[in-house]
DNA sequence: TTGTATGCGTTATCAA
DNA sequence: TTGATAACGCATACAA
């Protein structure tokens, strides 16, 4: 047994490792052989193999990832970044990014800007440093541009979810089909005999969430559709319907459309709260199909989208040029999405 | 400007990056100066520094951090190993993870081993060649002891979450008081009048799991639990609690324990789909607190874990002695946990 | 079948 | 105030 580390005043400091030049030592070769063990890029005798092995996992020697990296000119990392990663959707997309580039020998670096531009910032200016082969940008709000088209020459970037405005005709972008999802809430509410809808937006720089919305207008008509803006938070959906049920007169709509499931979950304790049943009295759809969508009282009518799979379709998009160090041409990857009709959208009953 | 890339075949290929020397060459002085101008490390005259800034951001310079790594023997990036990043635990460790991380100016490389333990080997070995600086580790499942203990030498490991049995005295542990929300949960029980209740245990091999029963048993004491080992996932407590109630005979117990919510939502669901009422006729509290926990109807009795702060303090741990290359020695952080008494249980009514 | 020499891009040491 | 040189650890072109 050789020592792991060495007392130093009581604390223990981590020993260096062996490199190529110890093994090389110890089993009475060049370096280059014991690459080329190692490797399998040339021939080496068995003995001379057999030997070198012996002493790499007598000296438990791992080549240094940083010295290739330096050598290969790439470190295979992609770096993914996402606001959130405590939130449903970016987690799911996190594991299909992860999934991709494990399935290719990569590694992922997660950045998480919490939606702070200055975090988002720094992570950029950081991974400036060539430090990653590629990025995955899901950052869920609109982005600086001007910094994310920089590093576009410096390592290929795929755009998850979220369009760039500017960057869009110049990378590959991978996101859910908002408009198909929001068309079909517009012709299920029609279906169902709705008129008049509150449509409750995301915040209106998000083309994911104008998208959502022009679909809905799309299928549903724009006649009796009442627009608001709101923020992707359960709060947000809370005060808009508390403040349109307020607005005084009869209410002026059957259903609620809310462009996420935080605002719809909003949406319902307020209607709940101003003592209308849902979906008896008004009806509510939502966007994302989130985990506990399914499981709220009443269980929501929402629209699935295919996180993983955005995910992952945007890891393999990127890894296939990252691994031919090529700029990826501009391309469009719209993945389906599923209306999930549950429990908290009902035939229209008129207002009382 | 400059090109960004050149063609080739319809191809366009990544430029090379300008390095060091192409700086000092243009700014005809020697790479060290570059060097210098950047780091701030040592005087330069105002002029010539003043000449180099400008070229670096003529050329868009910026060091390369594979040599940078190499040079420094450190890559300024952590690991984060844990099973499942879709799990709302694991998202919130992982957040705290990331926020020590980058409050230090580290970046974290996650590593998703999906509860796969030739997927965690994979990444384990691939961690080998000390590409990071050190490691926070949360299986979340009884970890290959050896692979372990093999990195300890070489790089700081702090392990999260769950006791990795071999290495608790060897490095940072940081968990949730596992023991003291058993206990919680215990008296909780006990006060409400119930005498006979089901535990549910997890994996017998986690050592969260069976110090959440110990310390249930701890406070509850042993007389009246039946035990039963499930799995942590919904179908499980589902199963379990059909079993117990199929068994044949009254029905032996008047709560359910689940060494975590989504077994507790299978044993609400068990318990429904039998006839029985929760809390009216059988009582149910579960661990975790996840975020459905206070969703769901009945909103669920459980113990709240610490996530964002064992990940925190696990990072923060692990930093300060990545930072002085130091190994760490054995210490352990045990993290509050929080009773959190909702709609699933309530005193005892005596079986039918 | 194996070894020598070179270069990857940076920073540290030493010298001027 | 600045520069030349070595070194980090590896992979590879070239040589033998």
């Amino acid at each position: 047994m050789t020592r792991e580390q060495d007392e130093d005043g009581g604390r223990r400091r981590l020993r260096r490792p062996a490199s190529i030049k110890d093994v090389a030592a110890a089993a009475r070769v060049s370096p280059t052989t014991v690459s080329h063990v190692l490797s399998g890029n040339r021939p080496v005798a068995e003995e001379t193999a057999e030997r070198v092995r012996s002493v790499v996992s007598r000296l438990g020697y791992v080549p240094a990832s940083t010295a290739r990296n330096l050598q290969a000119g790439s470190t295979n990392v992609i770096g993914l970044l996402v606001p959130d990663i405590t939130n449903q959707f970016f987690a799911e997309l996190a594991k299909g990014v992860e999934d991709a580039a494990h399935d290719l020998g990569y590694g992922v670096i997660l950045c998480n800007t919490e939606f702070d531009p200055d975090r988002e910032d720094r992570y950029l200016e950081l991974l400036r440093g060539r430090f990653i082969d590629g990025m995955v940008y899901a950052s869920g709000s609109p982005p600086s541009r001007g910094r994310l088209a920089s590093l576009l020459g410096r390592f290929p970037i795929a755009l998850a979810d979220e369009v760039v405005p500017g960057l869009l005709e110049q990378t590959i972008l991978v996101t859910a089909d908002h408009r198909a999802g929001g068309r079909l809430i517009g012709q299920h509410l029609r279906e169902l005999g709705h008129r008049r809808v509150l449509a409750i937006s995301g915040p209106t720089d998000l083309v994911s969430s104008l998208e959502r919305i022009a679909g809905f207008r799309e299928a549903f008509g724009d006649a009796g559709v009442t627009e608001v803006e709101g923020a992707f938070v359960e709060r947000s959906g809370y005060h808009l319907v508390a403040a349109a049920l307020e607005d005084g007169g009869p209410r002026h709509f059957t259903a609620v459309f809310a462009a996420n499931d935080l605002m719809a979950l909003g949406a319902i304790a307020a209607l709940e709260d101003a003592g209308l049943r849902v979906p008896d009295d008004v009806s509510v759809a939502g966007f994302d199909d989130i985990m506990i969508a399914s499981r709220v009282h009443p269980r929501l009518t929402t629209v699935h989208q295919p996180a993983y799979d955005v995910g992952r379709t945007a890891g393999a998009q990127l890894l296939s040029y990252v691994h031919r160090d090529e700029v990826p041409p501009a391309s469009r990857h719209i993945l389906p999405v599923r209306l999930k009709v549950r429990a908290s959208t009902a035939p229209v009953r008129p207002p009382r």
